[in-house]
DNA sequence: TCTAAATGTTGACACTGATCACATGCTATT
DNA sequence: AATAGCATGTGATCAGTGTCAACATTTAGA
């Protein structure tokens, strides 16, 4: 399958079609997508991509759903580096951060409404679960060693990802661009401890 | 002004474009906004939008900025009505998810990614940060009464800004559509709550 | 009143997502 | 090994889009 010559079957069209896709939104912004512009630059003819996805939103799915896995595995990661759990929260913190940063497109395309329908996708949903689920478990554990108070890991997890998930959509969107902010990472860092603190005095 | 043929020239084409957007973002969605259909929508031919708007983006960005002027009234008037900073805040937090909800297609885009180069619109700019100034005043006061910590206004309010727009976003994307949440109105007080108390113990 | 600017129209171009019938090459069954 | 069937890629085509240039009409100011 390893031929120099162009085959007239690709051979892995779909992940091509993937990668081409993923350049893409890398270069260009992913609100300007075109599926026949990554058929062109998968080397293929711009229908060849309806045979692997139904539709452009489909290819988006896909990519998204590929987003989601990376995004689980660095946060988990990230986790466990760290031995008490409120640090931990901390580091899945600016793990997820640092993926939204070092993919902005992506990212947006994530969380973002540029698929349609998302409801309509259950493999979407479920990878979505999954990354959510590493900041439960997280905040289970913090629940478990007495660090956290007593609530329902559900709730813990869902204040931790919105706050990082609204720092990171803030970032991207510009409104940290020309604010008076010396350090960023040190910004983040103050934004999360400034989540398990509280905003209350004492 | 008011005959009611058709004359040529149509008085407020403007005004009733961007009436027409509107209408068409609440009705399918901010993402299948086309200004075609918008024109069409007005009763005017298709480059007629382009004697008031540059391009369609600017067009997305007066629907936007005029989405946030709403966002900052709403807001302020619900700071207004609560005594307490902190109770205050949390008015604002409500309101803010409430407009987010009463509004998700306008709130996806002032927020998501379907405006291209941000930077390049000072006003787009200019009034998120005056939606932004209400959370930095009431975080000041806040300060000054002693009920938040000690630090930079800014920060705090981002800090709260990051927290409720992540759960308005989380909310409009569906992540909280399959949860087990009894009253979605009493999840999102809780989690204002907790970001108000912190996540440590005691 | 006359002219210039503002505003709306017509027709066109290049591009897009999508679907159709058709061509090609792989693979499994005989 | 031959071939039938199927997965995969192609070309032509359609409706819809953003945008532009050239033209038409109205309004407003000298």
């Amino acid at each position: 399958m390893n031929q120099e010559k162009q085959n007239y079957h690709h051979g892995d069209l779909r992940n091509a079609l993937l990668e081409a896709a993923l350049k893409q939104i890398r270069e260009h912004g992913v609100e300007k997508l075109s599926l026949r512009a990554v058929a062109r630059d998968a080397g293929v003819s711009q229908t060849a991509p309806y045979r692997h996805f139904k539709d452009k939103n489909q290819l988006l799915v896909a990519l998204a759903v590929e987003g989601y896995e990376q995004l689980r595995d660095e946060t988990q990661q990230a986790a466990q580096t760290v031995p008490a759990a409120a640090d931990g929260m901390t580091s899945i913190g600016l793990a997820y951060i640092d993926f939204a940063r070092r993919n902005p497109e992506r990212y947006k395309l994530m969380f973002g409404p540029i698929i349609h329908d998302r409801q309509n996708y259950p493999e979407l949903q479920e990878s979505g679960f999954n990354a959510l689920q590493v900041v439960i478990n997280q905040a289970e554990k913090g629940i478990a060693t007495g660090e956290f108070v007593d609530q329902q890991p559900f709730l813990l997890a869902n204040s931790c990802w919105a706050k990082v998930h609204g720092i990171a959509s803030l970032m991207i969107d510009g409104f940290y661009d020309c604010a008076p902010i010396p350090s960023i990472e040190a910004f983040f860092r103050t934004l999360l401890e400034l989540h398990l603190r509280g905003l209350f005095k004492k």
